[in-house]
DNA sequence: GGAAACTACGTTAGCGCTAACGTAAAGCCC
DNA sequence: GGGCTTTACGTTAGCGCTAACGTAGTTTCC
């Protein structure tokens, strides 16, 4: 009682067989006519579009998707939307893949590999045409399955030269320790990092690692850290900030934040204790966010193309689908963007070598 | 030779008769078994669930969707997810939509009513379970569509007494008045509004409406607008609020924003015009976003509560896809949070009635 | 103790569509 | 002008699954 029966829609709609039968042909040249496959005269094709039209008929993807073994799904695989980021990375692939005929489904998983491993085995009923993935760690289980049923699998965000299928991204601890020896070069030496907690975000975490490689290559000490955990850019980048500068005996010269979003909260925390960046501090974003353009300090931050990084995975991704074979990855190097929360290259009288 | 032919996949795949034979019953009995139907014994449930687990037995989602007239996919559009808000609204929704067993997909129009079009035709195409929308301002032929195929439709983020069929949002005219109304008894009395270009948000517009009529009620002047194109809310506030306050002769004396983001976006340019909130000017947010959690003066905001909207808008539907009749649509109300950036009740000896 | 009701299955007939394989008619070639 | 190819269709046989309708065997009931 409690639970009802899923009802059947009553209106019928109306299938290939109304229109063969109202322009006094098979269906299978409907269907010809209407998918664009050849072997039909124009004149033909015309008018099974008109009638088409006038009947107003759908074809039914599901029947579709059926026969044709694979469907025209894409199913796409985020750690959240709560971040411009995979917005971006997203509009940037939408347009590619709709225009070639398909289908979103897109997930967050929020940086759960569980939840992620599960959406895999679920998506898969879909019959998907293809996958789309953050980054490169997963649990070991995605790559098995993935592979094992061939479904092409673009990895994006990150790069790598051993991906599931294809990888589009950048190399994030490069991208960490490039920030890092620019900050070197421009006198800093007493770094500190703020994140999410351990586990959340590989990314972030490997462009800390690339961070600590380049501070310790250059013979200085240790990166401290300041993990918060929630879902709160702005509030974690405030209190982790905080915490890392409120003790004068240790306070960190430069401070290397997960976003902007960090960044500009960080910036906040900084004032909130009477420090102000680049004099007293330095503090540097990550991904060259919106927020940065309306700031009357921006942030210095590193760029990555991540609507173009969208749109080549797209395209590298429908190739796949298409049966190109051989390695469709490409890399993207990220850009420092120097703003005004740290001192910049034209302050500095000559160049500093470490 | 360029337009290859899409590939299929070689390994086959495991079906439900794979596991039937497995299991020496017939494919029916693993179907029920595999759905939780009744008429089959718990002994065997059993055994056929470890049978399909070991055979790695996927269901078709494709051919049951093909059977059952409609798919379990649910379209869902919005007009951007440049914007928690909408981010949000998913994320309250999508809990209780895949507990149910449905898988959304989601698009985004970018404020654009032909595309939102566009999408309702394409999407009928998987046959979905139900729909979800963005407001109450559509194209004609989007209700006439929907409501002829009888599709379950929820209008999401605004209310209204004749939604399509099931609606859960805020009167956002409403909502406009109540906070003008609110900042009138504070004695503001020179209002600006900082928005999108017409026709790009409807609800944005009905906002100024409300604001509008609620300045006209009080015999106070117009409101002097400030419309910015372009995907960016910060840099469209910036330019907006300064347009608005750089002119000192006919400088408002508050300043209504679209959203969270302009009015950061508008204090920052006020501040690069020397004039600080609320000493010398008020501005109004509206939608309350994170990062007024670390602003060191809060921004007067209107706050609703997307999540819960959305987790409502989703459970109604569902009863709706079940079957269940009547108006399961639901009015939220917007509540005024105050924050630094406007005089406060507080801060008044005693209300004025205007 | 015999009919009715229930339980736990199996059988049948598609859902709407397309790949693959016909086939008739027209065009082409020397 | 006979065989070849090409064009423009039609026919056949499923894709993987489930609703609806059987049907044995068992239980219940008076």
């Amino acid at each position: 009682m409690s639970v009802e029966k899923k009802k059947q829609r009553s209106g019928k709609s109306i299938k290939i067989d109304d229109v063969a039968r109202e322009a006094n042909v098979s269906i299978m040249t409907v269907s010809r006519a209407l998918r664009g496959v050849e072997g039909v005269s124009e004149a033909k094709r015309t008018e099974i579009f008109e009638i088409a039209e006038k009947l107003r008929y759908q074809p039914n993807f599901n029947a579709r998707s059926l026969v044709n073994v694979q469907s025209s799904l894409i199913g796409i695989s985020f750690p959240t939307l709560f971040n411009d980021v995979f917005a971006e990375m997203l509009d940037g692939m939408r347009p590619t893949l709709e225009s070639a005929g398909f289908t979103t489904i897109v997930t967050t998983h929020e940086y759960d590999g569980a939840r992620e491993l599960d959406w895999i085995e679920t998506v898969r009923y879909w019959r998907p045409a293809a996958v789309v993935m953050t980054g490169i760690d997963h649990d070991p289980k995605v790559r098995r399955v993935l592979r094992r049923d061939q479904i092409p699998t673009l990895e994006l965000w990150e790069h790598t030269d051993d991906p599931i299928d294809l990888c589009v991204g950048i190399d994030h601890e490069k991208a960490g320790e490039q920030i890092a020896n620019e900050m070197i070069e421009l006198g800093y030496r007493r770094p500190a990092y703020v994140g999410w907690g351990r586990g959340h975000d590989y990314r972030s975490e490997k462009r800390l690692t690339g961070i600590r490689k380049a501070f310790s290559a250059a013979g200085l000490g240790g990166v401290r850290t300041a993990r918060t955990g929630g879902t709160d850019h702005y509030r974690a980048g405030f209190n982790g900030t905080k915490r890392l500068v409120s003790d004068q005996s240790t306070r960190p010269d430069i401070v290397f934040c997960h976003s902007d979003h960090f960044a500009f909260a960080g910036m906040m925390a900084c004032e909130s204790l009477g420090l102000s960046a680049p004099e007293d501090i330095g503090i540097v974003g990550f991904n060259s966010l919106s927020i940065n353009n309306v700031l009357p300090r921006r942030i210095t931050t590193v760029e990555v193309e991540r609507r173009e990084m969208g749109a080549v995975g797209a395209r590298q991704l429908i190739a796949r689908i298409n049966g190109i074979g051989g390695n469709l990855s490409k890399r993207f190097e990220p850009k420092v963007r120097y703003g005004a929360t740290t001192r910049t290259p034209t302050m500095m009288t000559g160049k500093t070598t470490a």
